[in-house]
DNA sequence: ACCTTTACGGAATAATCATTCCATTATTAA
DNA sequence: TTAATAATGGAATGATTATTCCGTAAAGGT
């Protein structure tokens, strides 16, 4: 019938996202879209309705992306510890050499559109319940075996750990790159596991 | 000669605070400020000049206000142990009662301006230092009179801390005001004091 | 009463915003 | 080749943005 293939939809999300994981929804003008994304601005509103719907789809993307990653290395993990540290390392590792401080755009869109936006609201926090329920799940295991003391709730212990990372993410977008900052905020919080 | 006085400067400079406060600073208009000051458009920039000084204008206002006052109850301490979770109670019951979800604005402008706003990231960093500051002197307060292990370094837990507390500056903000999470977070923090 | 300054309401400006529309070109299946 | 769809560039729209300007009213010291 007629011409079938459109470009490659992911490749504009994956740009969508930076554009405005990096500068905000706000701040992100749609004639910045249609430079960044290298679509014109028919295709743009044809293929995503409106910037809005285009903002909600690059979030979903990011959670698709960069959360499962993360998910998927917690749920594959054998060395507890280790996995634990490991994920602190990165968003240490992350936030100082990333010249555009993007932090993390979960905690970026809670701080620009939650409290205005219940679609968005809804889509971080089914995002934090993900990482913390396999954050739990990874801390249970490492107490039955025997790695972590019993003596702490595992869902406690997930949530106090996602609420460091969420304050290590504002860091990240402050101009006080310190790797000391981040090296003592992050061995103070998994001191508590080795309670 | 003239006509003297003026409106109470800093009645308007306290309504203005808590526009951006809640909203941000690219989220309240010019509009916005002339309703919510009640003041005339002509005074706001006869006065202020433009948005963004009225921003800076707004934020040091809040560092001399929110911020001064939280110091000061960390400098009149003579229950250490007691201030310290006076001072999670504190944003617990902020966060949980706050129909605006406003946060902090501190927080909240390092996510949405510092990247790109050297002025604004100077105020929030000299803010972060002044906090980080006298809790390092409380801390070693505390571990001087044997309150606190003196295993730890009072700079590292004063960074740890704060950075607790800007995780849940952001969660104030999200759609998951569950008390069992701000207390679980709270209690798993102040449980590396008594390591 | 008279300057001088302060504040006001409101119109005016010019830029930028998101979004829509249209005519044209490109692509593919029949 | 042809019909149908996709994508384009670019103009047009209308709303909103921050900011400036102006004429007028108000207030206080001389």
């Amino acid at each position: 019938m007629a011409r079938t293939k459109e470009f490659d939809e992911n490749k504009i999300l994956e740009k969508a996202m930076n554009l405005f994981w990096a500068r905000g929804f706000n701040s992100t003008s749609a004639q910045d879209l249609v430079e960044g994304l290298g679509i014109s601005r028919s295709s743009l509103y044809d293929t995503f309705g409106n910037k809005h719907q285009l903002f909600i789809r690059s979030l979903e993307y990011y959670r698709e992306t960069m959360s499962r990653r993360l998910i998927e290395m917690i749920n594959a993990s054998t060395n507890i510890e280790g996995t634990i540290w490991q994920i602190f390392m990165k968003v240490t590792h992350e936030s100082l050499t990333d010249k555009l401080s993007k932090g993390c755009l979960m905690v970026n869109s809670t701080i620009e559109l939650s409290p205005h936006d219940t679609q968005i609201a809804t889509i971080v926090a089914a995002n934090t319940q993900d990482i913390e329920d396999s954050l739990r799940l990874l801390i249970k295991k490492g107490q039955q075996s025997g790695t972590f003391p019993n003596t702490l709730s595992a869902r406690s212990l997930s949530r106090f750990l996602y609420n460091s990372i969420r304050g290590l993410r504002v860091l990240a977008k402050s101009k006080q790159l310190n790797p000391e900052v981040f090296d003592d905020i992050v061995s103070m919080t998994l001191s508590v596991l080795k309670k």
